[in-house]
DNA sequence: ACCTTTGTTAACAGATTTGTTAAATATAAT
DNA sequence: ATTATATTTAACAAATCTGTTAACAAAGGT
């Protein structure tokens, strides 16, 4: 068989599982619809995977990484001033979160039914966090100062990249359908979306 | 007994189906816990309401009233103009959201989870929403000519008014451990995120 | 006091779902 | 070819969860 790709079960069984637990959520999913989705029994997948938990935490894992790298990018490049770094840290953040549409949804309803499964990302987030708004204050204030931006918090500020940037894709099915053409064709919205977040970002830290 | 509020077994159990509906979905929650947090047996629950589903119903009905308005209090009040009217629309919608700030993120979940539930509400939006945008793009296009504000594209203006106010309350909970003392004090958060989001939006339309 | 309606409990039944196991089949190594 | 190892299937077991029922208690009206 020419050209016939040959995708292992293991793997199927493992994408199968993603689209269930990002659409329906752990308590939602079920083994038997997964395996199902993956064209294979239900004891194939506790073959390989044990049980439901530890198959979703292989899926959890698998994107630990990703949604940290997500939230840095909002960070922008630190050799950047602080201006254009805000710019790159809006549009770079909305980016990735394109390209993994689902995952902010799922993984907020995740932790918000089970915090204490994710006592260590916190802590990690904590400190990381710390020292990064820190710093970008600093860059701030003194840009302030030299009367190139508005004095803001930048905490704030990333909550209101965070929110512009994360939420169209939230309400994406929901609001497609009364949006009229502007949803219509999904690429072009997307670019029209993140243009007017740098807009919305720039406008709010301009000095006026 | 002076004072002592009599609740009913009936009244008990929805509120405690709410909270555990609110934060775990319907996939989530369990007849028996939500029965326990009533403080009552579970054939209780089934007593009085007969099925998980009926019961959940009755949270949906009680709310649908509630989203309908807050959506529309985003329109703001149609007697003013229109720069005023958005900026009242902001303000407004963010005091709702913040009145149920937990009821966005369940309703976005049960839609997204089961979107044949909701065909009739999706009628109803689609037709009110229509005329909506309609009339008030054509305010903004007129204040636009004049050179009150920028030109801008109403649905696009309402998905940033609705991501920058309900996006903070998803957050919420697992924000608050990085942030910092910014929402140490809950109320006073609240108050500054409601002005901050004003002043982007404001912004944003402002002529320059 | 008596009867009716409403509220409450405990025990249980049925369905669903997760997870196991043992036997059967395929694959790879020696 | 033979052995060992990995994969697959079907049947089953155990737990969980929803919903019912029958017996019992309380409240209210006549």
């Amino acid at each position: 068989m020419i050209g016939q790709e040959k995708i292992s079960k293991e793997q199927l069984i493992l994408e199968a599982a993603e689209q269930e637990f990002f659409i329906k959520g752990y308590d939602g999913a079920r083994t038997t619809s997964i395996a199902q989705r993956a064209g294979v029994t239900h004891a194939m997948l506790h073959y390989y995977y044990r049980t439901k938990e530890q198959l979703f935490e292989r899926i959890i894992e698998k994107y630990a990484k990703t949604i940290a790298e997500t939230m840095l990018a909002a960070m922008g490049n630190p050799t950047m001033p602080i201006v254009e770094r805000l710019k790159d840290g809006v549009s770079a953040h909305f980016d990735l979160v394109a390209t993994n549409p689902l995952l902010p949804r799922f993984f907020l309803n995740e932790i918000i039914a089970r915090p204490e499964r994710y006592n260590l990302l916190y802590d990690k987030m904590k400190s990381i966090a710390g020292v990064l708004f820190a710093s970008m204050q600093c860059e701030i204030d003194a840009a302030a100062e030299r009367g190139e931006m508005e004095r803001v918090d930048i905490r704030m500020l990333l909550m209101s990249i965070f929110s512009l940037n994360i939420f169209p894709f939230i309400i994406h099915d929901f609001a497609q359908p009364v949006m009229g053409d502007l949803m219509a064709n999904r690429e072009q919205f997307i670019q029209q979306r993140k243009a007017e977040n740098v807009e919305i970002i720039m406008r709010r830290i301009k000095k006026m």
